[in-house]
DNA sequence: GTTGTTAATGCGAAATATTTGCAATAATTA
DNA sequence: TAATTATTGCAAATATTTCGCATTAACAAC
């Protein structure tokens, strides 16, 4: 339980040290993207989150802090073929690079802590003559689970 | 000039085939987009397209083009950290995958023609357990052009 | 604990972005 | 040239995101 704790409590301390101010909704969705460890929009945020606190939380609220945990690196964006946006956790804000597996199935989010990007800069820089200053590699297939199930 | 419009009439040959209708306002937006190589939102097309074509173009229509050009992979979609979705010429449809380095000033659009993710896909099937179907990679940075101006 | 400061929230409205239904138009096929 | 039907324009409906402002509440200082 208390060992749960630990890594959202982490985040929620770099949140206190930018000077954020520590709210129920704050800690209500990280708490809830880490257990979740799905990608979810910001209305069904906007329902886990008012579901959770016992009370309706409003939209823009649910925006202000994704901008906050955006901006702190907690969070991450992306988006599907629908064009929707949706959010998850990072669990290494640390690393500015986003490498994520997430299953088209069940849209779980699992981190892939290698990276490869290195080649690619290199050839960017070789053959355009431009720096590569960041980079963004989604991955998208089925997890383990889905195969599982749809076998 | 001929040679120009080489890779535009593969993309209208393309669409021909899956039995789209070859309009003004697709002609235009392939041109457009090849010759701009540039990502753009829905409303810098609208706007580009009327002026080429002269009248105003719906942007409902807009939306629906790039819906059958993104769905035969003739078109990408991306978005920054400003949220709005932008689009661009994928040169390499046959490809599934999309790499693209995008410049972070100009926001020009170059193919990078090679392709790491088998080394992802390994170790996501390794260590995950699950298989990877699609991938996408997005390398942001400054283009030789701009590094130049920026020194 | 109490108080002061000010970030965060709720609320409503506005601004943007995207989709949809339907009639008119125009691209293609025969 | 005529018939078929995808595409477009238009207007309205949805959906998404932002903003201003009054209120609330987090938290630092006392």
């Amino acid at each position: 339980m208390m060992q749960n704790n630990t890594e959202t409590d982490q985040f929620i301390q770099l949140l206190r040290n930018q000077g954020c101010r520590i709210t129920p909704v704050v800690i209500s969705v990280v708490k809830y993207l880490y257990k979740t460890s799905v990608v979810k929009t910001t209305q069904q945020l906007r329902e886990e989150i008012s579901m959770r606190l016992g009370y309706e939380v409003n939209l823009a609220t649910i925006y202000r802090v994704l901008e906050r945990l955006l901006q702190c690196g907690i969070v991450c964006s992306m988006h599907k073929n629908d064009g929707v946006m949706r959010y998850y956790l990072c669990h290494n804000p640390q690393h500015a690079e986003h490498h994520h597996f997430i299953c088209s199935k069940c849209l779980k989010v699992q981190e892939v802590p290698v990276c490869f990007s290195e080649n690619f800069s290199r050839y960017v820089e070789e053959n355009l003559h431009a720096t590569v200053d960041t980079h963004f590699i989604q991955l998208e297939g089925l997890c383990a689970s889905c195969r599982r199930k749809t076998v």
